[in-house]
DNA sequence: GTGCGCACGCACCTCGAAGTGCGTACTTGA
DNA sequence: TCAAGTACGCACTTCGAGGTGCGTGCGCAC
């Protein structure tokens, strides 16, 4: 249906294509405390499997949001860090959080998305409970 | 993958089971203004289906995004509104679509994820151009 | 009387995102 | 010596959201 590459000018538009992975704002949210190494965020991110979090962090990559950094040592390690929009992201999601937590308790609230869940703790870790 | 239905805890992983669908976001912003028929949201959201339409339209019923008043007259006429949940899921969109405005500019954005692309204006109108 | 519009429901199909499995070249630990 | 970990890439498969097509019952315009 017209795929037409970088038209939309609706900002919803361009941040959904940004979160619209299954996993993104999970990786987001993992990241959203510092620097992780890949493993790091397979460990974070229970469920998610190594390709999809490759290509996920190869696409938020492209898109700004990540930092990738490769040092050349003998075991491979590769760091991911937010970028300022990536912050900033994570900063325009928080009110989004804010209502779906108000929200998820007074509606029914039969589907599900992910089948995991993750709860932010305010000194900057995080907890992950897998469903 | 343990489907487990309601167990989402953050507020992030209720609010995409919300706003996941394809056409959800476009749904709320066209009801934005006002009250809208399903006719009027058909051309409001061009490229949607009608029986997508309908779906995510029963979908944000459940979730109590949307009132839907069905008139018993003889051209079946329903009306779809926003509740106030609907109304500050709205609210909560808007440093998203803000963030996406301003990165979209510095983005390469080689991808898309709707291929249309929705232009809301101040005054409570809104426009969309067809990809 | 023929077709159109309304607001969907149902059955089937498509297609792309996500999952699975295997491979890399190298080091470290048991 | 062998397994495990590191950070992926490639080819294949799955699966479900979304798309297509058809049907409803009624009124109205032509």
């Amino acid at each position: 249906m017209a795929a037409r590459p970088g038209a939309h000018v609706c900002g919803i538009d361009a941040a959904m294509t940004v979160i619209g992975g299954k996993w993104k704002v999970l990786i987001l949210w993992a990241l959203h405390d510092g620097t992780r190494r890949f493993g790091e965020l397979r460990r974070l991110v229970p469920g998610v499997t190594e390709k999809v979090l490759a290509s996920h962090l190869r696409e938020l990559e492209n898109d700004g949001i990540v930092r990738r950094e490769v040092h050349d040592e003998v075991p491979p390690r590769v760091e991911y860090s937010l970028t300022p929009a990536g912050v900033a992201l994570n900063t325009a999601l928080a009110p989004l959080s804010a209502w779906g937590r108000d929200h998820a308790m007074t509606a029914p609230a039969g589907r599900r998305i992910h089948g995991v869940t993750l709860i932010p703790r305010p000194p900057g870790r995080l907890v992950v409970v897998s469903g």
